[in-house]
DNA sequence: GGATGACCAGTTTCGATATTTGGTCACGCA
DNA sequence: TGCGTGACCAAATATCGAAACTGGTCATCC
């Protein structure tokens, strides 16, 4: 049944794991984790069951390196806006884009929201741990909050782990987006980042407007630890890293 | 099989239900609204499966005035500590208190948190909505709001819609806890509360801190609203008000 | 006449069976 | 010769009728 046989060239391989990981970004947003079926995968992707194989171990795999991907595409939004616009590396900037991102791509929103009816067995990891937590967003928020205080961004009265408890509990509380909210009274997300903004900015930011040079200063910190956190989230495919 | 036989004096009558909420109550929090069996609850109470149905019409019943119950303490916790000390009917150590609440007693955290593992079909209600909603508590929410406003205890800058969401997401987000915190390092609930108080009074209280007639008046009001939220809360059974 | 537990209908649980699915690999095609 | 494939297998999951349980009632008894 092979109608047509593209060169097994490197990027002819590559743009196949394309494909693939495209057809199950597809399915896991219109069906859940659990739902999804490898053989649909390569239905989709036009190729046989055995080929997804020849790229990940395990339907897991795949899985996890697809929301990896996302991340590491969510931080590379983050750290273009930040190279427009320095200012967007103030703490209530940044969080406000990881919102917004989040808002807008339903993966995104499934991995910071911790769905398991979207993520299945995905939520948590083997560790014990949510998935958000396994691609390394707390170190990242643990990193940043460091570089935040260091450049005189955040206030140093509380304690880095307070103002990371509070960075985190506030963006999930804007993320579930409340328990009691009426429905049909929702706010739109553009809206709801201003006011997430406004929380992170009032609570933890300095009230001092920061001079030119130290924001610029402080964004090059910045952006170095997104592109570390990147780093990490680009690690290879278990299977086509070995040849 | 009955040994002892107490008065039907309507005290008596009183006692017997409290045993019955009483037993219901233990019986929620180790076991789950699910598992609990009405069978049980009677064992517990010491009397006959048909006399919970003598007090309620329905298993659900007999919850539900459990959970508006539990709320009505709950905000008669509050109204003591503003009775003591009128700071602290402040947005920021009103919703402190809520939270310390929660904290400490499971079944408030279990309707805070809409948690339906222990509040099972419990947790929505008929009409869709969560519990801590169709128990008014967004309501409550809205008129307190109203009030600090027009003490000028609570910036007019944004909406007071705007306010609500903010207080209801950031609540939220405390009473999760966040999702990327790593286990072995939770903050005691204690420093939780001050962490959600700061946020609280930076992101929505203004500057100023009010002077001793404003914050009496306010806290006049701040516990009309509240003893008004009791009023409701304390609809009488659904059996033995009609007798 | 208030309290009770045997009783009933509707629901949940259970478990044996049938189906599906993740993962492998011998084969075929280029 | 080796990449790609789909038939194949064991394990997981869905199915479905039977058995057990539970919410709610009410005839009976104290």
């Amino acid at each position: 049944m092979t109608l047509d046989r593209p060169a097994a060239s490197p990027q002819a391989d590559n743009e196949r794991a394309e494909r693939i990981l495209e057809a199950a970004r597809e399915l896991l947003v219109a069906w859940g984790y659990k739902r999804v079926t490898v053989d649909e995968i390569a239905r989709r992707a036009r190729i046989g069951k055995g080929t997804v194989y020849l790229h990940w171990k395990t339907k897991e795999t795949l899985f996890t390196e697809l929301l990896r991907r996302e991340l590491h595409v969510q931080l590379g939004t983050v750290t273009a806006g930040i190279e427009q616009d320095p200012s967007s590396a103030l703490p209530s900037r940044l969080v406000r884009e990881v919102f917004l991102q989040q808002a807008r791509n339903p993966v995104a929103r499934a991995v910071h929201a911790g769905d398991s009816e979207v993520l299945g067995a995905l939520a948590i990891t083997a560790s014990g741990l949510p998935v958000i937590q396994e691609l390394g967003f707390h170190t990242l928020l643990t990193r940043l909050v460091d570089v935040w205080r260091a450049h005189g961004l955040m206030t140093v009265t509380a304690s880095a782990a307070d103002q990371i408890y509070t960075i985190d509990a506030v963006l999930t509380g804007f993320i579930t987006g409340g328990i009691a909210v009426p429905p049909g009274e929702e706010l739109p997300p553009d809206h709801r980042a201003d006011l997430l903004g406004h929380t992170i900015r009032t609570a933890l930011e300095t009230s001092a407007t920061p001079d030119e040079a130290t924001l610029h200063a402080a964004a090059q910190d910045v952006l170095a630890t997104l592109a570390a956190a990147q780093d990490v989230l680009a690690g290879a495919h278990p299977r086509s890293a070995s040849h």
